[in-house]
DNA sequence: CATGCTCATGGAAACGATTCCATCATGTTT
DNA sequence: AAACATGATGGAATCGTTTCCATGAGCATG
């Protein structure tokens, strides 16, 4: 029924050469013009595919490059990723993608997962601690992380958008705003954000401000209605990504908060949706193509380079969303 | 300095037994109690996984699916894409994602691409037509189409929305609120869209509003804006896709109409920012997550069945971008 | 002319699993 | 007791490629 793939035998046998010297001819290696050639003639006349079955085998790696992100359902990750499709499919590498759910076992399950495939290039958004990646790396693995390190581990690999600037930017502007009340809502592994909120607001910064949701929908929008309830003297937030901004501005509307007039708000990232929304949001535009697209080349480029960091802009882009200071949100 | 993987062999010599008692007793083969907890014991002992690589070669297929979407930063295809992995990850399978781009020549090279990994099952948003999968299914591929299947090819296993009846419904829903000039703005690939819109609006139909954009974001404002410009009588919109939702609230807004005063506006797919519009849109939800969860179970399970398709329920979610037809945007 | 050097070349050995097949021990049937 | 069925077991072949190594030809140098 269906006849056996071509193979280098096949084209080998039909060339009247050995199959070492189809192997040199395809992958650019030593041999005359005219057996190159005859070769390569023959070659697509048969219509040869090497297989990268027997290929990954012998080099004992699988071409292809792991990319795990917590979920690919955030624009944020879709964006980052389709960065790296792109960078990958220019180089021709096939790239396994995994979405770890911000879950450190789940992460670990899946880098297991790629192991086992022989994947030995990695790009991948850490959800836990270092530990997990420790002695995944000793065993020859180039990992270059993205949007955030693993917790504990500042010496690896990866691409980063400006965390600090872009927290200390927006805080400045709406302490220029006026405001003084200022809560942080965050979600996993932020924690240069969290720094740099703190070090930016000195001492106007109120613990109880500071309040984190785990991955999901449903936890991003409980954190954000019971920071609006139980601190209604909060006169601005900054939500630490667009899960946590839309969790926000339902919360807020949900409350009768009118933003911006009751309530500032701020969003890491910048999402098509943050225009059409009422009002449209201001937020801190992260480039999370270039980052998904400069991880990729990095991981490409090899591993024992120690470009310690690549640090991409952040920009902050002023909707409409924040407000000066007023006295409306009154104490009871 | 790193040394080699443990393989079968050191297992096998570690155990006192024949590699192929050691591959038996771990892919579930018979062997006696006590020769199955020796090597079981040795296995965990070495820390031993096995290796991807050999086993696909020798079986001439490597597991894990390929997924084909056309971007992944749309927020339908990466709902999609998640119920794929969600359903991958149960089964332990790999899943090798591409963007097409919904370009027929760039789905045609990854698909070469895949199978050249030795890929044997995939699921695919097919952009073009049939012809480029033809050869490829005929080489043993087991292909599930999602959310749409290849032009002029109805017989393949395939899990789509209904879209028919979606459309029937939200065109019911407009008419009924008294609007007669309808405009259907389409992407790529929606012939079934289109038919089942002719059809319901028989003799009301109108050519001239049914436009279409490519993938992107610019092709779709600018189709958008287009329609919106040329024809300043039409009262209703029908937008194919979340990104085409959003060109119309763009245009329609950089064209001072508002919604639903002058315009009513219906977009398939229900994205969470819907409901963060101003003012808040009336979707037809598709199951994304379940498409793509569905698709994978199907290819997962195997090739021959013949499930021709499974048709998922779509579902009018009301908010507030309809209304009935005013007199407001009056002829100049 | 002999020696050595550079190439192109093909045979064969990996790579790490699965799986066919022959072997052997055990238990069962006549 | 002989013949036979059953089941566990290990050796070896296989998958399709890359790469090591030996061979031989051609050529320049001494």
């Amino acid at each position: 029924m269906s006849m056996r793939r071509t193979t280098i035998k096949d084209v080998a046998e039909a060339a009247g050469v050995g199959v070492a010297t189809v192997s040199r001819v395809l992958s650019g290696g030593s041999a005359s013009p005219e057996t190159r050639e005859r070769v390569l003639t023959v070659a697509t006349q048969l219509d040869y595919r090497p297989s990268a079955l027997g290929r990954n085998l012998r080099q004992r790696r699988s071409g292809g490059i792991g990319l795990l992100v917590p979920d690919v359902t955030d624009s944020f990750y879709g964006r980052l990723a389709d960065g790296v499709l792109a960078c990958a499919r220019s180089a021709g590498e096939p790239v396994i993608l995994g979405a770890t759910g911000d879950d450190p076992e789940r992460e670990a399950e899946m880098v297991g997962m790629l192991l086992e495939q022989g994947v030995d290039r990695m790009i991948a958004i850490p959800s836990g601690s270092g530990e997990i990646w420790e002695p995944t790396l000793r065993t020859g693995l180039t990992a270059v992380f993205a949007h955030r390190v693993p917790a504990g581990r500042g010496d690896v690999p990866a691409v980063l958008a400006d965390d600090r600037a872009g927290v200390r930017t927006a805080v400045d502007y709406l302490t220029g705003l006026g405001h003084r009340r200022i809560a942080y809502l965050g979600g996993p592994g932020q924690e240069q954000r969290v720094a740099a909120f703190r070090e930016t607001l000195g001492p106007l910064v109120d613990e109880e401000l500071l309040v984190f949701a785990r991955g999901s929908r449903d936890s991003a929008y409980a954190a954000a209605a019971g920071l609006l309830q139980h601190r209604p003297d909060l006169t601005a937030v900054l939500a630490g990504g667009n899960l946590l901004g839309e969790a926000a501005v339902l919360a807020a509307r949900e409350l009768d908060l009118r933003v911006p007039r009751d309530l500032s708000l701020i969003m890491f990232d910048d999402v098509p949706w943050a225009e059409l929304c009422a009002p449209p949001l201001t937020v801190i535009a992260q480039p999370a193509q270039d980052i998904g697209y400069r991880a990729a080349e990095l991981v490409l480029r090899g591993g024992a380079r120690r470009p310690r960091g690549v640090l991409l802009p952040t920009e902050l882009v002023v909707r409409g969303s924040c407000a000066p200071r007023g006295t409306s949100r009154s104490p009871r």
